[in-house]
DNA sequence: CTGAAAGCGCTAACAC
DNA sequence: GTGTTAGCGCTTTCAG
């Protein structure tokens, strides 16, 4: 903290208890209204309420939570290694929807980015300080103390994204809860989709095999073609640069191949502008099937992308809804982790 | 804030007072050594450390600022319309920078999403609320009404990026600091480097016009090239598609340039593919430099970029330098806005 | 249904 | 130097 030797703005807001005396009323009376007002009748509530507004009342947050216990902020940990999903659209979207579904539940986003291990220490004793009600991670990886330290404070948390190593309980039920959207049926439909089209030699690039949602659509992939060699299977890094080399790759071995399943639509993209470079048509020679529907970049390809949609904005309020459902139960039970369902879009490019 | 109802981690952290009485002191002195210990003699001052090792002991945030009213909390705003910017490896390295500070100051970052002005009340009360230290605002626009509800409330406030419409106090002076690199200087010399290669014909792909940043490149490319006509100038929107475009259409009504300035590296990357399309060379045919020097693209592209540098980080840190520095003064005086210096990073296009 | 009173955990005067 | 004592603003029993 700042050191706090000054304060410039000592701003002497009103307190409930001007509120309470402008109304007529006991603080606790006051309070009660301000927060709901169950169980007071009508004719105080009103005159609270409008001393409310005419003194422009704004509880404290502190002294609240110091009694309540509850301090209506939600903090999202990103690891530093991923970090570069910031620069991806697909993270700026869920953290709107997680933006817009914490502001529908009044709760603050407190953003917490992870650097290194150096940083553990300081997440640790933020999540030990009981700063924030509940915790959304993002895509560990596998060395990542994270769970370890969310498990033993027992903050109540839900991860984006399926984790690499699903901790279980005595029964072997799965603890941590996640929300993910369907990688390995969506895989799936976009490949039979390719198969449907009459392909016979479908590729596959590939994201990073240190994220679960690229294994888990190289799975779809597989589901689809039981007998494809994994040598079709080209690997990229869900960058646009990536997927052009991963492209080129393929061609170069398999300059008979007549379709590619591209795990996501940057990667997708680059596909397109090598096929395009050579000279190979879209989609009459190589149909191309991408994966994530980002509009900006599936819309904007040549010719325009057929991909899977996911509703990333959704699964971002879906998170936000599961960690609520958990913060508001009695028993403290967790919600079951959620696998939002896939679509197929079709457009022009398979 | 989510419904108060049930409190399923009613956990017993120690307190203050567990410290003191397990180092055979008082709360008072307690204080002082979690508080730095000045003023507290040594035997004393370990005996109260060991005691908060053992207990685990975490001041209570909520506790603190109750009475300090400070919160150790600074929020960064972002206007939705602005919201791409997210997606834009500009804004992420920002964040970072500023996380990084943040840390270093031990404060930490709240994450307001703006999206149109059925949302302004809710920031409005949250700044109102005094939940936050300061406020770290990005890039607004002409009409935005964050700026008076920042006034009104007097948030100590950085802008990242020179607004739009610069308040002054009474005597003229500008209200509000800014962080913002020399967008203008940094152009100037951009187009300078080209004039120094013999270019004669040198266009320029600006960025949208409702953003400073632009203006100001172009105003830098109007400072270097005093007689160029504005039909030189194509617009872009900051996107690689953008940049393509632009260079296309550059390209159409001006067959004979031989150079291009760049707004930035994205639309440079757009503009560089378009011109390998038409089999133009780079940079002997036309020399390219952009602007922001992010590694990512501008050493992935073909040729490598010239491009002017920024330091982003840096002004992410800078920017909650500025803040603290407000937060800390006892005068409660602003520091002075601060625009960072760019350099001409020289690769192969120009 | 309303009010009185007791803290939540901490800091900051003010004494000693 | 160190301890004592008031609160910070709010919620929440517990009486009435």
């Amino acid at each position: 903290m700042p050191d706090p030797t000054s304060d410039p703005q000592r701003d002497a807001r009103p307190t409930l208890e001007a509120v309470a005396a402008r109304a007529g009323v006991s603080r606790a009376t006051a309070s009660r209204v301000v927060n709901g007002g169950a169980g007071v009748r009508r004719p105080l509530v009103e005159r609270v309420r409008e001393a409310v507004d005419e003194l422009g009342y704004i509880p404290n947050h502190a002294a609240r939570t110091l009694v309540t216990r509850r301090n209506g902020a939600v903090a999202v940990i990103i690891d530093e290694p991923e970090f570069r999903i910031f620069s991806d659209p697909f993270f700026s979207r869920q953290i709107r929807g997680i933006s817009r579904e914490l502001n529908a539940h009044d709760a603050q986003l407190v953003l917490l980015l992870v650097e290194g291990s150096g940083d553990f220490d300081r997440v640790t004793r933020y999540l030990a300080g009981g700063h924030v009600d509940g915790v959304l991670a993002f895509s560990l990886h596998t060395d990542d103390e994270l769970p370890a330290i969310i498990r033993r404070f027992r903050v109540p948390t839900v991860y984006g994204g399926r984790p690499e190593h699903l901790a279980t309980d005595a029964e072997g039920a799965p603890q941590v809860p996640y929300v993910d959207c369907d990688n390995r049926g969506g895989a799936r439909e976009a490949v039979r989709h390719l198969v449907s089209l009459g392909r016979r030699r479908i590729a596959h690039i590939a994201g990073p095999r240190d994220q679960t949602s690229a294994l888990d659509r190289i799975d779809g992939y597989q589901d689809a073609l039981p007998d494809a060699g994994p040598e079709l299977i080209a690997d990229g890094d869900f960058t646009t640069e990536g997927g052009a080399r991963a492209m080129a790759e393929l061609l170069a071995a398999h300059p008979d191949l007549d379709a590619v399943f591209v795990a996501n639509d940057m990667m997708a993209s680059g596909a397109l502008r090598v096929l395009r470079e050579r000279g190979v048509r879209v989609p009459e020679d190589v149909a191309v099937v991408g994966f994530d529907d980002m509009e900006s970049v599936a819309e904007a390809t040549e010719p325009p992308l057929t991909t899977v949609r996911q509703d990333v904005e959704g699964m971002g309020r879906l998170m936000v809804r599961l960690l609520m459902e958990r913060l508001n139960s009695d028993t403290g039970t967790w919600p079951e982790s959620v696998i939002t369902p896939t679509e197929l879009v079709r457009r022009a490019s398979a």
